[in-house]
DNA sequence: CTAGGGTTATGA
DNA sequence: TCATAACCCTAG
């Protein structure tokens, strides 16, 4: 079991630097078990998702929360947050809101920018100013926030973060801070064992690779016509352990992964196959050396492994998968019956979802990762793969369906900095459409008088500019 | 988080 | 100027 989800770990670590489809990645992350206990692999898959929602040149709020989940798993290991990723995260969230004002129907668009400036700067960020250690406060940010507040009313304020925003390079700023990242996280285990396999003898011999052609291809031969495989590698393996000095970091993953003489009879070194070879055009023509040789040692592996896993029922995996990505149910009974809720106003207000769309709006949001986030104790909490794992290909965030946030279990700021940044605006009143006025009172016909948070949750779109607060002054109104 | 009182904006 | 709606503040 152990050894399963350490070579999927190689393996996902691997893949995930490669310029694959997402799509692909995607089905690799289905069938893979993914180890729960390792941050850097989480941490690889986020970047990925972040690559990919830079990948067409723009940037998305999902970015915001990607960044968030990475300084969080950055946090429990004590890992300070860089000013690379600070400027980062500043530049996404300056991005997404200004990106409003900047489209050509401005005048349009103030609407858009509003439920912008709410949601990220008056929730999301405004969260964060309320928990200590938050390596995304900064001063910049603040000076941020303020202008892009001041903007709503003042049209100075406005003109001025147009053009203060003009000098913000957002896809470069994420790139720096995706390669930053990846330094930090460091090779891929299969590279660097390919990298020693090409260049250390020691350990091709350790992966009896010495004798590559008659080995290697001899055993892939004898896979393809489906005979019994001889382990001579298993042998070279066992035998030339302990016995030959190899690169430290190899021996230590492999005894910490528990490798021994069943190694290379996991069912994932089959899945692997499948999997590199699902994506073997898209790799030959990318890879450079030393990959090649992982390719090789990969193939080799997993020749080694087939006869094997001819075996062992195809089943045997599913159970070890924990979420697959297009499941969408655990996380609809997670999140309550709101979004089920939210689901049946939408159908009926706009046109029919397709199953992607319901999916995706099922699975997840930015809030319910935020959710999940906040609602975790800072210390002990270690991100589930159903925190990380929504659908690649995603659009921008969808996720207007805020959940409620509990209270942060990071301390308060000290007095003197809360205070500073202390609400001194008062929102522009805005007339309440009929469509809410219905909304409102079919939530509390739902849900009863006095559970605005609830309602608010409920009916997310509708009421995107409302508060828990402005659905009970309204109420209040409405019956009097 | 909500209830309820207070404040501000809007429009006639 | 006034009524009303929208928004804010804060005790519990």
């Amino acid at each position: 079991m152990d050894i399963d989800t350490a070579i999927s770990r190689w393996i996902l670590e691997f893949i995930l630097r490669q310029p694959l489809d997402d799509s692909i990645l995607n089905d690799l992350i289905n069938i893979l078990p993914l180890p729960n206990n390792n941050s850097n692999l989480k941490k690889a898959l986020l970047l990925r998702k972040i690559e990919s929602e830079i990948s067409n040149g723009s940037v998305t709020e999902k970015i915001l929360e990607f960044l968030e989940l990475i300084e969080e798993l950055d946090h429990q290991e004590g890992i300070e947050t860089s000013e690379v990723m600070k400027a980062a995260y500043c530049a996404v969230a300056v991005e997404c809101t200004v990106k409003y004002l900047n489209s050509k129907e401005a005048g349009s668009d103030k609407g858009k920018y509003f439920e912008a400036v709410r949601r990220i700067w008056k929730r999301r960020i405004n969260l964060m100013e309320k928990m200590e250690n938050v390596g995304f406060v900064c001063e910049e940010l603040w000076n941020w926030r303020d202008e892009i507040e001041a903007a709503l009313w003042d049209d100075r304020c406005f003109d001025n973060v147009i053009r203060r925003s003009k000098g913000v390079f957002v896809v470069e700023a994420v790139k720096v801070f995706i390669s930053e990242a990846k330094e930090r996280i460091g090779s891929p285990f299969l590279d660097v064992v390919a990298e020693s396999y090409r260049t250390d003898d020691t350990v091709k011999a350790l992966f009896g690779g010495a004798n590559e052609e008659g080995t290697c291809r001899n055993n892939d031969r004898e896979v393809r016509k489906g005979k019994a495989l001889p382990r001579q590698k298993h042998v070279a393996f066992k035998h030339t352990r302990g016995a030959v000095r190899i690169s430290d970091s190899i021996e230590s993953e492999l005894e910490a992964s528990g490798v021994q003489d069943d190694l290379l009879s996991s069912p994932v070194i089959q899945l692997a196959e499948e999997a590199l070879k699902l994506s073997s055009l898209g790799l030959r023509a990318m890879v450079k050396d030393p990959l090649p040789d992982a390719l090789r040692l990969a193939e080799t592996l997993s020749s080694t492994a087939r006869d094997n896993m001819d075996h062992q029922p195809a089943e045997n995996n599913s159970d070890r998968v924990p979420h697959p990505v297009g499941d969408s149910s655990r996380t609809v009974q997670a999140s309550g019956d709101n979004r089920e809720a939210q689901h049946n106003c939408h159908h009926t207000a706009a046109s029919k979802p397709n199953l992607v769309n319901r999916n995706r709006a099922a699975h997840t949001s930015e809030a319910y990762a935020l959710k999940k986030l906040l609602a975790s104790t800072r210390a002990a909490h270690t991100f589930e793969w159903d925190d990380l794992l929504d659908e690649f290909n995603e659009g921008s965030a969808s996720g207007v369906n805020r959940v409620t946030l509990p209270s942060p279990k990071r301390t308060k700021l000290s007095p003197l900095k809360t205070y500073e940044f202390k609400k001194i605006t008062r929102r522009k009143p805005t007339k309440w459409s009929t469509l809410e006025e219905d909304t409102l009172r079919t939530g509390v016909q739902k849900y009863g008088s006095g559970n605005w948070t609830t309602i608010l949750d409920a009916y997310r779109d509708i009421f995107a500019v409302r508060t828990a607060g402005d659905l009970k002054d309204k109420w209040r109104n409405m019956i009097s």
